[in-house]
DNA sequence: CCATAATTCTTTTTT
DNA sequence: AGAATTATGG
């Protein structure tokens, strides 16, 4: 088995896969095959006779998680007994149990179901998102009437945020300043709220698994004994918070595998720090440190002109990338009239490579942001090219899709307040604010209970009865979760509450809006194919694991992936540069490179923000393996107004020499184009 | 209390 | 330009 596990390696990766004990830092290049050295070195801790229980591997998206575990199992001959779409599944086949492949989160997620208890939160936690959280911040801003124009509740999450990466809890930090003190006193806050309600928001995930492996010894032990080897992906992207959990796992057995790249750390603005490279090397001074630098998988071309690119940033480790790939085609750079002409370009480029032999499912077209994919959706749903958005358009962030999760985390957690108030008059019943303030003034974290309770106080009569009827309603959802399956809980709930008929009866008052209203219900639909899969699982269960996985889930149409192979052509890929880390594809636009987008105008004021700029282009070209097609437009719609740009500084960073560049090919009037 | 009108953000990137 | 939040009136 060693044999055909260190097979298709190079020298420098057998190195880094064949040590079992002791710590291993890789600095690992774009395409050198990182995946690979991982995935192998799993197969062989195993065939070395470690034991898969005892291994963790790290990773920071739901995407990596899935390759890594597809390709281990493909290594290790696995069968996955349920389906391996269930992330927080924890697969054995017989005596034989798979290692843990997780996110940090999922990961933090899994530990506190069973640890939680200790700092006095109960195991069915709800998970915040970012809405949920931003809208904590502004009610209780408004409590402690602090002026919401004067601060910025989003600058105040921020800031709560990183005292949480930074391990500050509430009850140690009172602040320095007046603007610090002031976050202090909504963080305190906020956290007891946050308890109040049984719910946790992404930090807390993090934070509060170190904290308790902090206070309680103990339990950090158990954990060290069962994760004897552990294995971090994309090390240039952990946080502190991050960095000491995995190191407090670690420091017993100091079997600790971290791999990563300088150069390629795009989430500083999420607080990632690389610092924990260095940190690495200081705690852990036996650390082998290894280099991959052999790059399998871009044109010399391509390779070079990343190279270039990278090289205008001041900071970061030296390292010389090479290839024995052919120098391939030049660089192409298209400057197009606006973004409309640019997304015709693309079109026609995919039509041309289309015709050369590249199948729909070897381009991606990379952009800065979001926004810029309508104007080159539209360019492709105009020709009838199939193509698919990774990220944008959340499914789970509608309306509708909302409002049922909702209900279905009040079920859950039934001290979820936040969710509660979303719900308590969707559809309306006649409950304004005066009431649901009067359920939160009941001194009963409880909700169920406190509408019990108030349904005793007297009041007027068509009140009285609205809140009566409620309370049957609240009884009646609250039994579902241990009498029924997860699909069946939410027909129960769509139907209970008449939501359908909401919906219907809300599209028939706008006259217009017959199309949302059948998306809508397409939409519920939807949730009800994607929640099937859970249906296996225990009573209560089910609710629960589906809550926590589209918490962490944030890359909404993964659950459909089963489409793409389905068609022989595949589709186009369109996504964020940012979403495009670890992927490869033989063609790939990159669009909009622009000063102002790409760097982006709120990035040129700072300089280490403009360097992660310049690492984030450098992603992006990276990606590419044949092909690499720059394309930018003079004038650029944005908020609705027409902006000029320059070419981005990073397209005059690559050697012209690398590149073929095609000239706008318009001499008359331009403003007749935007 | 709810539906419509007026207004004010928003687009950086994501677990 | 479009979404989201707030103001207003029935």
């Amino acid at each position: 088995m060693t044999d055909s596990i260190l097979e298709k390696l190079n020298d420098k990766q057998i190195e880094a896969v064949k040590i079992v004990d002791g710590p291993v830092l890789v600095i690992s290049g774009p395409g050198s095959g990182k995946t690979r050295c991982l995935t192998h070195r799993i197969a062989h801790l195993i065939s070395a006779g470690v034991r898969p229980q005892n291994i963790l591997a790290v990773t920071f998206t739901n995407k990596a998680t899935e390759e890594m575990r597809n390709r281990v199992s493909h290594l290790l001959n696995f069968q996955f007994p349920i389906s391996p779409g269930l992330a927080s599944a924890w697969p054995r086949a017989g005596n034989f149990q798979f290692p843990l492949i997780g996110t940090f989160h999922s990961i933090c997620a899994r530990i506190l179901r069973n640890e939680i208890g200790r700092l006095g939160y109960s195991r069915s936690f709800n998970i915040f998102d970012d809405d949920d959280q931003l809208s904590l911040t502004k009610k209780i801003m408004a409590e402690l009437e602090i002026d919401t124009q004067r601060f910025n509740p989003r600058g105040v999450m921020n800031k709560i945020s990183s005292l949480k990466t930074e391990l500050k809890f509430p009850e140690n930090y009172d602040g320095e300043d007046f603007y610090s003190r002031m976050v202090a006193k909504i963080y305190k806050n906020y956290q007891s709220q946050l308890q109040k309600m049984n719910v946790l928001d992404f930090d807390d995930l993090i934070v509060l698994t170190v904290k308790i492996f902090k206070n309680y010894p103990e339990v950090l032990d158990r954990y060290q004994e069962m994760w004897r080897y552990i294995l971090v992906d994309e090390y240039q992207d952990t946080s502190y918070d991050q960095y000491v959990l995995i190191n407090l796992l670690g420091q017993k057995y100091r079997n600790l595998f971290c791999i990563g790249d300088d150069a390629q750390s795009i989430y500083q603005f999420r607080r990632a720090d690389i610092r924990n490279i260095l940190n690495f090397e200081r705690d852990y001074p036996e650390a082998k440190i290894i280099m991959l630098e052999q790059n399998y998988r871009s044109t010399k071309n391509i390779l070079n002109a990343a190279q270039e690119i990278i090289s205008n940033n001041k900071s970061q480790i030296p390292k010389s990338l090479w290839t024995d790939n052919n120098s391939g085609h030049k660089i192409t750079v298209k400057e197009s009239i606006n973004e409309r002409m640019e997304a015709q370009f693309i079109v026609e480029e995919v039509e041309d490579l289309a015709a050369q032999g590249y199948k729909l499912r070897d381009f991606a077209v990379l952009y800065r942001t979001h926004a810029q994919s309508r104007a080159i959706e539209e360019a492709f749903v105009a020709k009838g090219f199939p193509y698919q958005i990774i990220g944008g358009i959340k499914f789970y962030q509608r309306k509708e899709i909302k409002d049922i999760l909702a209900y279905l985390k009040f079920i859950n957690n039934p001290n979820d307040i936040a969710s509660f108030e979303r719900i308590y008059n969707i559809p309306p019943r006649g409950l304004g604010k005066g009431v649901f303030e009067k359920i939160s003034r009941q001194d009963e974290p409880n909700l169920i209970k406190a509408v019990a309770a108030l349904s005793k106080e007297p009041a007027p009569p068509r009140q009285s009865k609205a809140i009566a009827q409620f309370l049957n309603l609240l009884n009646d959802l609250s039994e579902l979760k241990t009498t029924k399956k997860l699909t069946d809980i939410i027909k129960a709930v769509v139907k209970k509450t008449g939501y359908e008929n909401y919906l219907i009866n809300l599209s028939l008052s706008k006259s217009d809006d017959h199309e949302t209203n059948d998306e809508r219900i397409e939409n519920l639909k939807e949730l009800l194919t994607v929640t099937k899969k859970y249906d296996s699982l225990e009573m209560g269960e089910g609710v629960e694991k589906f809550l926590e996985e589209i918490a962490l889930l944030q890359d909404t149409d993964k659950l459909k992936d089963g489409e793409i192979d389905q068609n022989k052509q595949g589709k186009i890929t369109l996504m964020t540069a940012h979403a495009s880390k670890g992927l490869e594809f033989p063609v790939v636009f990159l669009a909009g490179m622009e000063e102002g987008l790409f760097p982006h105008s709120r990035t040129l004021i700072n300089p280490v923000e403009l360097e992660e700029e310049r690492r984030l282009c450098y992603v992006a070209v990276t990606r590419a393996k044949e092909r690499l097609i720059i394309t930018t437009a003079k004038y650029r719609n944005i908020f609705g107004s027409t902006q000029v740009n320059l070419l981005s500084r990073f397209v005059n960073e690559i050697p012209t020499k690398l590149v073929d560049y095609q000239q706008m090919s318009w001499s008359d009037d331009e403003t007749i184009y935007y």
